[in-house]
RNA sequence: GUGGGUGUAGCUCAGGGGUAGAGCACCAGGUUGUGGCCCUGGAAGUCGCGGGUUCAAAUCCCGUCACUCACC
């Protein structure tokens, strides 16, 4: 069922344009998944995902499974029915919340012993359990659980995170493969923190055992910005050309674009939706912050000439009164624009890479960001 | 009318002789495999008003005004 192609690349850069074939519809790339860790695309029903052109969105499998648990979801048959989405889902491994929000971590070849952040119960999470629940929610493309780990990381913790999430990946495709009437793929994730070495060492290893997409973890956890292109530039030529290359979290719009032209062809990052609930909005001119007081009486659309449902109908004015008053319809419509925002600008990247002018765009992109 | 209490930043209040403070609100930054949170800065006061004591008063004393409670 799964299946990606490469339909253009970039005569000057290492972008290129593809099509990803899911359980649940085609997605063109390169392609921004808006995170939707429980289940919703914070603020957003499915068709406003739908009116904003998103094809794929990315859930969570550790906190799904802790809230409201696999039995659950289960009993409607899988996440796209339980939350009435029809496009695709990407589920995450769960492996960075377990680093980044479960208390009492306890980590062994196993698996991980973690507690709870909603009620401190004790749970065990292992690359079979992570899969399991991954299929059980019917994701269309899993993640293998991963060890990720701080930045800065000395060499020693960097390379026994990536031996972890190497062995770890065996087990998950173990797993995986054991249940063949899953239409889902499984991708595996590069480790290796800062140091080139060894993340050509995870990246061989996982390109051994044949993944149907490779992602890059442990970037844009900190790192100066030089170091985070670095590490890409240098880890996504030594995964195959012809699976799907996917940088996990990352990033603004510029680091899309220059992690596109290094060969990234998947992205998912909380900024649009975070930001959105934060007042900051993305704009082809720059990021602006509606609770700003400059915009207390301006009538124009966040971005003159945005063609998204709150452009087209809201004032800055409005969406700053409504951001002040905190009224839930400026997550919503805030959230909407920069949806919008990122996915259009793919779209407009897809479009440049088929049309070979990918550099050119690239200095449109930046050119009219001078000009806020 | 009598007695008590309270007047300090836009709001709620600390501070009781030694450079005027906090929280919230406001203004502005930040946010990178998500709790809507959180973090960092900034602006803001004739300490109700008028006198007095003191080297020095938001602070002690006298007067006065406002609000408030109790009792006539």
């Amino acid at each position: 069922m799964f299946s990606f192609k490469v339909v253009a690349e970039s005569g000057t850069t290492r972008a290129r344009a593809g099509l990803l074939q899911t359980a649940h519809g085609a997605v063109e790339t390169p392609v921004f998944m808006p995170v939707g860790t429980l289940g919703t695309v914070k603020s957003l029903s499915p068709e406003e995902l739908f009116d904003c052109e998103v094809g794929i969105i990315l859930a969570n499998t550790y906190h799904l499974y802790l809230r409201p648990g696999c039995e659950v979801i289960r009993r409607f048959s899988g996440l796209h029915n339980f939350m009435h989405w029809d496009g695709a889902i990407l589920t995450d491994s769960g492996g960075f919340q377990v680093f980044s929000l479960a208390k009492l971590r306890t980590i062994t070849e196993e698996g991980v012993t973690f507690q709870s952040h909603i009620d401190g119960s004790q749970h065990v999470l292992t690359p079979e359990k992570a899969i399991e629940i991954q299929i059980c929610l019917d994701a269309d493309i899993m993640m293998c659980l991963d060890e990720c780990i701080q930045y800065p990381a000395d060499r020693g913790n960097a390379k026994g995170a990536l031996e972890l999430t190497t062995h770890w990946a065996a087990r998950c495709k173990q797993t995986w493969q054991e249940h063949p009437d899953s239409a889902g793929a499984l991708f595996g994730i590069v480790q290796g923190g800062m140091f080139k070495d060894l993340r050509a060492m995870s990246a061989d290893a996982l390109v051994e055992k044949d993944f149907s997409g490779y992602a890059i973890g442990g970037l844009s956890v900190g790192e100066p910005k030089d170091l985070m292109f670095e590490i890409a530039d240098f880890t996504l030529p030594r995964l195959p050309d012809a699976k799907p290359k996917y940088v996990m979290g990352a990033g603004t719009p510029a680091d899309l674009i220059e992690l596109m032209a290094l060969g990234a062809d998947m992205f998912d990052c909380v900024l649009p939706t975070r930001n959105a609930r934060n007042g900051q909005m993305f704009t082809k001119f720059g990021t602006i912050n509606i609770c700003n007081s400059r915009f207390k009486d301006d009538p124009d659309p966040v971005e003159t000439g945005c063609r998204c449902y709150t452009c087209q109908n809201y004032s800055r004015a409005y969406l700053r009164h409504l951001y002040m008053a905190k009224e839930l319809l400026a997550y919503r419509l805030n959230t909407i624009h920069n949806i919008y925002f990122y996915i259009s600008l793919m779209k407009r990247v897809r479009t440049a890479i088929c049309e070979d002018r990918f550099n050119e765009f690239r200095k449109e992109f930046y050119i009219e960001r001078e000009h806020i």
